[in-house]
DNA sequence: CTGTTAGCGCATTCAA
DNA sequence: TTGAATGCGCTAACAG
């Protein structure tokens, strides 16, 4: 087993001094070529690749972005990875990629690997009880966070949102005035654990019945951890309890896929059986059939606002202060809720 | 902007020498209860957490493994990550994930990078082109890598692999044994891009064909980079060009993705009018109708078995030598081949 | 153009 | 049970 080769043994190689390395380097300073190219030789030979950790310990920051995310395997948060590494990327600062698992044990874990890494920013998609933690990491550490999702009332800093409650009434409304549809369950977050941002999607789901007179009927919307395994199971107790609902919407793609595959072991098609949409989509909607009716995905938008306004506020060095982007949201029309569908 | 308290400042706000903070922090040698708690009090109030750099560069090592995949929004990798990384954390390390984007250029990065972070060990599953780069840190810097899905002659390391001659004999034999198809196209990786295991899976397509006395057509089979876009476009120009086609075969799900999407577009149904397998599934499989022939999934397996071959080559502390874990291929008959569909 | 000094935050070692 | 000294690898500041 190697022991990885430092500046000092690089300049021992070459037969010049540590500064005259570390010079070579980073491209810093004035070296002679001659110099330079014996430098570089030996560290070739030596494969030798300077520690972050040093540098970091004497930087006394990062350049690191840390991003916390709750499902890694699901194309959301995928995609707001990827969005926002290009930005942070093109910016010249580093990454890493933190799993949450919908854990609120994790998430804080992570929150603190964070700080203990000095990293200059994070982005979190939060699954919520970690108020105390980001606020603690805001105020006494001064790290600029910016959450997605989410939205705390007394934590300031940046949030970017959906418009929950425009989305699910638009979704709600046209499968009323479209689809006359009366009947219509609803799938969504535990409130518990996403916070108020759940609560605004009811409120547009609510509304939206309000408005047209229809009344709301709580054993219509059913409640669980975002799993595509919470989505089946949920979709399923509802279409057995309720033999005449109308149509289903899914707050969420996770849910959603859960549901397809309730719909497909329970033999209910949709929308012949049953008018089906969700909140928003990721890429397998365009290939099932029938292709679902959703809301415009936002992901992409999410992960470059996020990095970008994370990254001027890190460039801005003031405290936190809340500042909070909606994203609007835009009705797509497929086949799911009935609409376009031709035999 | 605050700035980061340490070990001192903590040490002066509970009025105690940093020593001791350390031994609280880290719940090491002897503190008087009273003035543990007074220690961490202060930790406390000032939000102190122990800067990872600086233990690093203490300790000359970083708990941390690294992963780098290709394409993290492939639930195939994504998989990967999260089975590995439940092993890695139950060994108490930590990770740092990597998108390579199936560039080489960043995987040279992110292998660099990884030395400079002092990891303790990289799991990889690499684009190819860096093979240089991956035997200097192997012979160099003494860090071990476990590689996946590639294979590389002149690298000496861990490799797991599916067995992809018989995967592919399998998945090919299958459409000419139980459905008759003698004109089977396959869709793959360019052979310069992941090396020798794409051979392996055309030297399977080939084989099976053979020993049906079938002979092989080289117009039957598309190559390209793994991206659904590819898999849409080279199965299009494929089906267009052949038109008597009686069966696809895609080498992997990102092809496959695309595949779908293709034949839907074309109006080209599947198995009705073309017979069509991919050689793994992931989680979409189960919700496209008719459901897809496949070879068994094996991405946990793989993850798992990365992990724990990393972290015993990690405790071994002995120099790299080549060995292969082959995984095995098993089929999955569903509907898209033709079999089990009942109309 | 090159070298020396010092200190970033922490934990090992030794001393009290 | 607690403290002081030292050095990990690097680079800013200064000196030559």
């Amino acid at each position: 087993m190697k022991k990885f080769s430092t500046l000092k043994d690089v300049a021992k190689e070459a037969g010049v001094a540590p500064m005259t390395v570390s010079r070579v380097v980073n491209d810093s300073g004035y070296v002679n070529e001659k110099t330079r190219e014996e430098v570089l030789k030996a560290i070739e030979k030596l494969n030798y690749r300077p520690s972050v950790s040093a540098r970091k310990l004497k930087a006394l920051k990062s350049n690191i972005i840390s991003i916390i995310i709750p499902d890694i395997k699901n194309d959301f948060y995928a995609n707001i990875i990827e969005s926002s590494e290009d930005v942070i990327r093109k910016n010249g600062m580093d990454i890493m990629i933190f799993n949450s698992k919908f854990s609120s044990e994790l998430e804080k874990k992570f929150l603190e690997l964070s700080v203990s890494d000095r990293v200059d920013g994070i982005i979190l998609a939060s699954t919520g009880g970690t108020e105390k933690e980001i606020n603690n990491i805001l105020v006494k550490n001064g790290i600029p966070i910016v959450i997605l999702e989410s939205y705390f009332k007394n934590v300031n800093t940046d949030y970017i949102l959906h418009k929950y409650f425009e989305g699910t009434y638009l979704l709600t409304e046209h499968l009323i005035k479209t689809h006359s549809h009366k009947k219509i369950g609803y799938i969504t977050l535990n409130v518990d654990l996403i916070n108020e941002v759940t609560v605004e999607g009811l409120k547009g789901y609510k509304q939206a019945l309000t408005d047209n007179k229809i009344e709301f009927d709580e054993n219509l919307v059913m409640h669980g951890k975002p799993t595509v395994e919470n989505g089946y199971n949920l979709t399923k107790s509802l279409i057995l309890k309720e033999k005449t609902l109308q149509a289903l919407i899914c707050a969420n793609t996770i849910f959603g896929t859960g549901a397809v595959k309730a719909f497909r072991d329970l033999k209910v098609r949709f929308p012949d059986d049953i008018a089906f949409v969700t909140f928003d989509e990721y890429d397998i909607n365009s290939i099932i059939t029938p292709s679902l009716t959703t809301l415009e995905r936002v992901d992409r938008i999410f992960g470059e606002n996020a990095a970008n306004l994370l990254i001027k506020r890190i460039k801005e060095k003031k405290a936190a202060e809340k500042r909070v982007i909606e994203i609007p949201a835009r009705l797509l029309i497929r086949e799911s809720c009935g609409c376009l569908l031709q035999k």
